[in-house]
DNA sequence: TGCAAGCATCATTATTATTGATACCGAAAT
DNA sequence: ATTTCGGTATCAATAATAATGATGCTTGCA
């Protein structure tokens, strides 16, 4: 059994298809198909049931991928932590919630880029519910999420307190009926609309004249024109204040917290840590 | 990177040679040369110096060398895990501490040999702190220890008290004279040995009239011949009593705990979940 | 009945691991 | 100084293994 078994493993428990997985991991079928039946009868029993339209685990698979899944995470992360210069360096990805996208945080990756070129940053943007499972999944190798997470395997740093508000167009004055307002909001789990559902519940008033919107741009720019209001972090408005009406909302529902989460057991690339160092610092300004 | 890469890693990592890594393997020289070189070079970085009389690690070397183990005893776990049965089989390696195979425990083991013949037993004996190193290193499932050990990667289960009795031989009338008497002890380590000097430098006698046993058998011997005297658990005497004296010692050294220590993180096969209630219930009586 | 999608099989080829012979290197012995 | 010894490195030849491409087999579905 070796890596490059469990890898291919792997590729076709999550494909859940042979031929998928081969063209995935850049080989042919029959390849694939002789490479898990080669383990299988290493292993001296079946991890997969075939049926016509792909392959299933079987629950010794289920459980084997588990291992299988700990094993390679555990071998990358050797390699990473050997092959780790003095100076940052290496592949560092980070997650951050669309809302955080538009904050002076880009300020803060150019500054990172410009201070350690030699690592290669990639970001991801996403909800904090997707953030933080690929966080957990080895994916990730931390997070900028909004809201407390509790999980066993994280820890979470505070970054941020946002305070929300009560978001409109400048063309409505003063503050809304709320009642009579239509609301932009976020898909379901965003920090944002569960405070703005909260809030309004709290009002007593029914909360059915929404418009969904998957990404922030095009919500703001819906409130922007006036079709609907929402609550936000004001800095997400980027400084545009002229277009926008902000009125503060019920304490009780003001703030959020950004945090950066990353797995307990995961090693912290010195790539990491200066990252988070620096956002840290630059927060703190 | 492939888990028979690790392994050739850590053979030559632990012989400090390659030669002797290639003997050891079962390969030839210049083929394990050639794969640490490859391996090294994967790497971009040397995980070995060269000297003439061998190899060591660097200090990478010896970070890698602590993943691959682990990645090595994730891999085996999986394979275990993955192939056992319902009933208890596979291997299982137990380690026990010389004094306590006097004991009915080779009753004990042969039970379970009777009732679980799909298990193949491997039973080791050693000091308690010889067994300890081995169960934390993996190459032991459990062991039967005395004394109490807290680490953070073992669990105990407390199986048994047992009782110290001053031995002598039965030529010897008596109490002894403790300032007078020639003491039989095992190498330094063993809990009795330590419980005995604890107790003469509370009688203000001094511990330089002693001789050293390396096996319990030979030690009993001695005392049986009239030689020297020992602090010893009653029932290693394996009931012949005829042939010792037994006094009772202060309470305060009186006592010590049989454990069965198991590292925390290391999966417990069927077969040793089998074992140790089969221990623990053949203690209870 | 005839696809189409998917896994299995197999002969062939490409790649990689292993060997065995030999070169090399430094330390200790002569 | 020279040899010898215990060790690693190199390299061409060979053995073993993995990957391919073509084809066969099964099943669900139209």
């Amino acid at each position: 059994m070796e890596l490059s078994d469990l890898k291919v493993f792997l590729a076709i428990a999550e494909e859940r298809n042979i031929s998928r997985a081969a063209e995935r991991l850049g080989y042919v079928q029959s390849n694939v198909t002789a490479r898990i039946r080669k383990l299988e009868e290493e292993l001296g029993l079946p991890l997969f049931y075939r049926h016509p339209k792909g392959v299933s685990l079987t629950d010794k698979g289920v459980t084997f991928s588990e291992y299988a899944k700990n094993i390679l995470n555990l071998s990358e992360e050797a390699v990473q932590v050997v092959k780790e210069t003095e100076f940052p360096s290496g592949p560092l990805a980070i997650g951050v919630v669309d809302s955080v996208t538009c904050l002076d945080f880009m300020d803060t990756l150019a500054e990172f880029q410009r201070r350690y070129p030699d690592v290669s940053l990639s970001i991801w943007s996403g909800t904090s519910s997707d953030l933080l499972t690929k966080v957990l999944d080895h994916q990730l190798d931390g997070a900028f999420v909004i809201g407390e997470f509790d999980s066993p395997h994280l820890v979470s740093e505070h970054i941020q307190r946002e305070e929300l508000t009560l978001v409109t167009s400048s063309h409505m004055r003063g503050f809304p009926d709320l009642s009579l307002t239509r609301w932009a909001v976020s898909p379901a789990g965003c920090p944002f609309r569960r405070a703005l559902e909260a809030w309004l519940r709290s009002e007593g008033v029914s909360f059915d004249n929404i418009i969904e919107f998957s990404s922030l741009e095009t919500l703001i720019g819906c409130v922007r024109s006036g079709l609907a209001a929402t609550l936000l972090p004001a800095s997400v408005l980027a400084g545009d204040y002229s277009a926008f009406g902000s009125f503060p909302i019920p304490e009780q529902y003001r703030y959020t917290q950004t945090c950066l989460i990353r797995r307990k057991d995961r090693y912290s690339s010195k790539a990491f840590v200066a990252f988070s160092k620096l956002i840290v610092d630059s927060m703190a300004v």
